[in-house]
DNA sequence: TAGATTGTTAATCGATTAACAATC
DNA sequence: TAGATTGTTAATCGATTAACAATC
């Protein structure tokens, strides 16, 4: 076994934050920056920005700073965005259509293959491009195509079966929008997107402020 | 000044899952539930359970456990899901459709007010109950209308703009959908969803399993 | 009462920040 | 070369886990 230091997932959930701050700096035309301005820029200190990188490899050099462009790429490569993952939609809801139409997975390596829903009236409507298929042709639908995430959009007691469903055809990863958490016992790798707990939190900051104001 | 113990962002996190964990249990009729039995639900530890209720209080009892009903309105009275906040949405495309679809959020105590857009395609339109108003009079609604977040889903580039006019008309927090970091100099909080930044972990963690099971 | 389980303090672990030698 | 800034080690801080006395 190769000597393997484990990243934290702490870091890997900042890197990307650092990407997106690189492709800004690159579409201002700044082409080299130090820990120290990006830190300004960011809102977290040096310190930190160095000790990220240097979880991967040194990509600076001492006395000019970091080069934009170059930087851009190794975190773009770190996360890989060049790998190309084949993804699906589970769900033409708003929901579903609203991913569908987000362009900028593309850029960051995620192709749509196909969208999916069990109703009639969407069935074989268009979404940006994509005819919405009968989930009955799922499995027909994997066996053709190369497909390693779901996006799940289905209604809150369809969420763990179509998980499991999509499991057992081979998907690797599930990006799940229903509040809760799934747990199938698969060698799935599962991201939750919990938009009323982000919610709740918000709320409860808004609650402490105006309560710290009174 | 109060004797006030600031409460660390990592807890105010899990508070809504364990609200959820809590609305499960009720509904599958169980009464009381020791941090033990809940920590092997939520792949947690006992002592982190304990620990984050403590924050806010002694909610258990000894040798019983917590009540489950009794803790799952002690949270929910910490996160503020009877304080009522109203919202806006901001673009009524298909992310602003589905959230103003998105019936959980009133049960947790937020208010839909209005769903705005600046297309006449839209404007007039029906969704959820409410007919999309014209972003021109926002103004006047704001007057007219107690509203204390607005969430944003307009196109990239609109949104500090739109966060910035919102933010100067009084709005006290903003559910950003944009993936950028806003920035507003204003007295408000913002709570960001990174749909991209989410994704983008969920590829690397693959990544990641592919290249360890090779 | 005896058993169970909390509330809370103490120990450990991990992440962030500071400091500085290395070096461009 | 002198100045700037990295890479990296050490110090600090905060969060998680363990332990156990208190108590229902």
């Amino acid at each position: 076994m190769s000597v393997y230091k484990k990243i934290s997932i702490a870091v890997i959930k900042r890197l990307p934050r650092y990407y997106r701050y690189l492709s800004d700096l690159l579409k201002l035309g700044i082409t080299r920056i130090s820990s120290k301005e990006l830190s300004i820029r960011m809102g977290i200190t040096a310190s930190q920005i160095r000790q990220d990188l240097n979880c991967f490899g040194g990509f600076g050099q001492q006395g000019y700073g970091y080069n934009v462009e170059y930087l851009h790429n190794e975190i773009g490569n770190i996360l890989g965005v060049n790998d190309k993952f084949g993804y699906i939609i589970i769900g033409a809801g708003n929901m579903g259509q609203a991913l569908a139409n987000y362009t900028n997975f593309e850029k960051r390596g995620f192709i749509l293959k196909g969208v999916f829903d069990v109703s009639s009236d969407l069935i074989g409507q268009k979404i940006n491009g994509h005819e919405v298929i009968d989930l009955n042709n799922l499995e027909t639908f994997l066996k053709s195509n190369k497909v390693d995430i779901a996006m799940l959009c289905v209604p809150y007691d369809q969420t763990p079966i179509v998980a499991d469903r999509v499991a057992r055809l081979g998907i690797k990863g599930l990006w799940n929008f229903s509040p809760m958490d799934l747990k199938i016992p698969h060698d799935v790798i599962i991201e939750n997107v919990h938009l009323s707990d982000s919610l709740m939190v918000l709320g409860y900051k808004l609650n402490e402020k105006l309560k710290n104001s009174q």
